[in-house]
RNA sequence: GGCCCCGUCGUCUAGUUAGGCCUAGGACACAGGAUUUUCAUUCCUGCAACAGGGGUUCAAAUCCCCUCGGGGUCACCA
């Protein structure tokens, strides 16, 4: 006789798209305010890293979609830390991970730093619950010590994974009396075990996944504490799960075999079932293979660092994370956090895993560049610049002048907040460089000679402005016979680039005095050859 | 290998729960054109997909079965 368990939902609110009742729908006729929000004030998630040193992109999204689940239901956002693992406990890599949510603008209502009603949020401090858990366990008959070592059961999973068996392991000591188990226990610290019950069909209304099934008799005895009564991973999470009164399971989908061995403990130690959803995993671009720090394809980031460092927006990559794996409906893809937590459910994720577009991430960076204001564009870019050294960290007022003048002259030119340097670099360097396009108008035959001619114009120009250098030059073009093509010889002689902001803007800001002293330079440059 | 999951344009996806509104929509990328006296914008056009095979049905991307492909996971790690 099979009997089947299953995790109840919770709520009608969020019925599964497939498989659940349509409860909300149903009810929603007599659900009044006041219903409502007690019903999604019950919503409790959580992000619980292992602090391994930086925030991983993936990770990033799964967090993104747990706080937006509690955001949009009016509930909670718990951050608790993985470290069971003592080796794992370290206070930098935490900060890491905490910065990483600050960067993004995602806050958590009880964890590190904040605490909280259910503390302490670090694994590593919760032995006393995870010891008394396993008391529980061992008293009720729902786990027991297992004595039996280490090498012997490797030998036997060796044995069964030869014979191309299953590997179904059950202690010996799985019998024994409640009473008597933990008296060994006790004395002994062995490893612990959970009894899995046989012959029963595990069932899970996964929000995701839809309906998923295990047979008991296809998982062993898995273990639930190793000697020493230090917990393992799954004890762990269900212990703090039900302790810290989470509702909503999201996480990666590399976790849904997890669910199995924590659908029994759930039941062992008497917790309410929560709600689960995985979530796909984050792939590689262009692949179905999980993205990894490891061996990150060329050119792709995987840590959340790397993509403030290269001068990502937040608010960019807030909405980029949500489009992993996540839509609105079928053409929004540019779309404020509020919108995104407005709308947001977990029926709307999709279940095949979802690559990652580093172009589509690109354009979705632009599209907030250019929505900026000037001023915050300008703040945001300021650090790049005296990162390199280029201006003085504060910067002073007229530094800051400057920055907002290129950043005016740039238009759209800038995606990155880092591009600041790439186009405005010469602006704060006593002298210029030529890049090897800016050369290429400079070897031309008579370069030097119109160099010369620009030289004189701004010379004497007066006023000398964006308006007045323009009509300058264009008449020059006009003289000279070059038309048009003078503003190349003329970006290349001023800034030693081929591209940039407009020209005349460059000029005007460079002012006449850098500017006559970087033509110098260029004529030089030319005159001995040095252009190449 | 066992178990589990997934499979719509090159990529991210809409559509799949309630089969017809889908000769499959949007976006990114790419290609071409227009605007811009650099570049970047902007605009227009184009390219391009239901993994395959069987069913069920008047009708299937949507339901059923099989095959193939991809992935995840199988610890006294998390």
């Amino acid at each position: 006789m099979r009997e089947v368990v299953t995790n109840a939902p919770l709520s009608g609110e969020i019925g599964h798209r497939k498989y659940g009742v349509p409860v909300a729908r149903a009810l929603s006729v007599c659900y009044n305010e006041a219903q409502r929000r007690s019903v999604t004030m019950s919503v409790r998630t959580r992000f619980a890293p292992s602090p391994t040193g930086y925030l991983h992109i993936g990770g990033a999204r799964t967090a993104l979609f747990n706080w937006l689940l509690a955001r949009r239901h009016g509930g909670q956002f718990i951050l608790r830390i993985d470290d069971t693992d003592e080796a794992r406990h370290v206070d930098e890599a935490v900060a890491k991970i905490l910065e990483g949510f600050r960067w993004l603008g995602i806050d958590w209502d009880e964890g590190p730093e904040i605490g909280g009603p259910h503390g302490p949020y670090y694994q590593s401090q919760r032995g006393d619950k995870y010891e008394a858990a396993i008391i529980q366990l061992i008293k009720s008959g729902k786990a027991y010590p297992d004595l039996t070592p280490t090498t012997e059961v490797d030998t036997l999973r060796r044995a069964a994974e030869a014979a191309k068996q299953p590997f179904v392991y059950r202690g010996k000591e799985r019998d024994m009396d409640p009473a008597a188990a933990l008296d060994v226990y006790l004395s002994k610290r062995p490893a612990v075990r959970y009894k899995v019950p046989s012959g029963r069909v595990v069932a899970l209304d996964d929000k995701v996944r839809g309906h998923v099934e295990w047979q008991t008799d296809l998982l062993g005895d898995f273990t639930i504490a190793r000697n020493e009564g230090k917990p393992l991973y799954n004890l762990a999470t269900v212990v703090d799960d039900i302790d810290m009164k989470i509702t909503h399971i999201v996480r990666a989908e590399e976790h849904l075999s997890n669910t199995h061995p924590q659908l029994h403990l759930f039941e062992g130690l008497g917790g309410e079932k929560p709600v689960f959803a995985h979530i796909p995993y984050v792939a590689a671009p262009g692949t179905k293979k999980k993205l990894s720090k490891r061996n990150p394809p060329p050119g792709v980031m995987v840590a959340l660092e790397e993509y403030e460092q290269a001068g990502y927006l937040p608010r960019a990559v807030l909405n980029g994370l949500a489009r992993l794996g996540w839509s609105l409906d079928d053409k929004t893809e540019v779309m404020d956090l509020q919108t995104v937590i407005d709308n947001f459910s977990l029926e709307k994720v999709v279940a095949a895993p979802a690559g990652l577009d580093p172009d589509k991430l690109y354009w979705l960076q632009d599209q907030y560049m250019k929505q900026l204001p000037s001023a915050e564009r300008v703040d945001r870019m300021i650090p790049f610049l005296a990162a390199k050294g280029l201006i003085s960290a504060p910067p002073t007022a007229e530094e800051r002048e400057t920055v907002a003048k290129i950043d005016a002259a740039s238009g759209d030119r800038l995606k990155l907040l880092s591009d600041i340097v790439r186009y405005g670099e010469f602006f704060f360097t006593p002298t210029i460089d030529h890049d090897k396009e800016a050369a290429k108008h400079l070897r031309k035959e008579g370069a030097a000679e119109v160099v010369e001619k620009i030289k004189d114009a701004l010379a004497t120009l007066e006023p000398f402005d964006v308006k007045s250098v323009e009509g300058a030059i264009s008449q020059l073009g006009a003289s000279t016979g070059l038309g048009g093509k003078i503003n190349h010889i003329l970006r290349a002689a001023t800034t030693g680039r081929s591209v940039g902001p407009g020209v005349y803007d460059c000029v005007a800001i460079l002012g006449r005095e850098k500017t006559l002293r970087n033509l110098e330079h260029t004529l030089a440059a030319i005159r001995e050859g040095r252009i190449v």
